[in-house]
DNA sequence: TACGGTGATGACACGGCATGTCGTCACCAG
DNA sequence: CTGGTGACGACATGCCGTGTCATCACCGTA
């Protein structure tokens, strides 16, 4: 038998997971997430840079993404290859996952540390994109226009798919809301 | 004589930011800063919920500000109403005050805790503008977005603004941006 | 089999943040 | 003179997050 349970990431991510969701997230300790898991409260650190990043870890490939989609993304008329790049990560990140990102979401909401840290994943996310495009020649005010306004598009419309009662798709959400803000600069 | 020395909030405020100045912000406690103080422990926290708050106190009022233009602003073309209200915030709160803006956000800059918190000043005065917005009649998609852009041309453009080695103004500065910004929705 | 390197984990100590609680004392209203 | 109020001090405490060293399965190599 080997010395150790394989796994510990994902037990600890786990266990974390339900504890926040039965007594919420300010009341769970860290010994009482590795209790759970069967580890020790060194070895949370060792994975999980503090208390909240557990419930991060799963996006922690959007930079990356992002950045990637931003060095392949043709440079003129960058709007429209940043909402097609919107598009396809809505697809293969959030489309077909909204029950657990409502929970997920819940427990972000209900902890102003965890709201401040999704705060700082989506500054994070923009200044990738904004990076991305300033490698691709624009000006800085330009590139953090853009870089914002993506971000922008893709939080305003999660958060508007999240909360609509009928099935939509993300993607539809997205188009609609670029329409929107389309329309508030055309007016 | 009093029994304890008038303004203990200012004092702290001095003192934390001389200390942060000198010896960055992780490095310093919050002993340290009471010390230089002439006050205890227990007193920080009894004018600031935590040691990174101090810095962002005296933008403290800065929701209430957004949430009375959101109340009085016109609601046919609230894109250019917000944009006055932008330029009202400048005047009263940025312009003039550059220097002083500059070490501030090298602070901020330099700590991950201290940016999460900027971020969600920034999430929470969107969110003040949101509501505003809604009250107002606008459906909530748009007034999500109208409230993101809005923030988004405050940021970039005091980024853009401190960033500048020349003397323009902030209001000068959110009229390129919009311009700017106006520019990729029409292209 | 032998053996050294590697890498994940346990075990322990510790500083600092943040909070609860109670006592103290100037100030003020009547 | 008296009772209430409010700011602060003093003390105790729990948890977070980190540094450090020991342990031991696993693996490649001979």
């Amino acid at each position: 038998m080997a010395r150790w349970r394989p796994d510990a990431r994902e037990r600890l991510q786990q266990a974390a997971l339900e504890l926040f969701a039965e007594q919420g997230f300010a009341a769970t300790t860290v010994p009482a997430i590795t209790a759970r898991a069967g580890l020790t409260t060194r070895t949370f650190f060792r994975h999980f840079a503090d208390k909240r990043e557990v419930l991060f870890a799963d996006e922690a490939e959007m930079p990356s993404v992002a950045a990637r989609l931003m060095a392949e993304a043709p440079t003129d008329d960058p709007l429209t290859a940043i909402v097609a790049g919107l598009r396809m990560i809505a697809e293969t990140h959030f489309e077909g996952r909204r029950d657990a990102l409502r929970q997920r979401r819940a427990i972000v909401a209900s902890d102003q540390g965890l709201r401040e840290r999704d705060q700082h994943k989506r500054a994070a996310l923009a200044q990738v994109a904004r990076d991305g495009l300033r490698a691709r020649g624009l000006d800085p005010l330009r590139a953090g226009l853009l870089a914002e306004t993506a971000v922008t598009l893709m939080y305003v419309s999660v958060a508007e798919w999240l909360d609509a009662d009928d099935d939509r798709g993300l993607c539809d959400v997205i188009d609609a809301a670029l329409a929107t803000l389309r329309a508030e600069f055309e007016g």
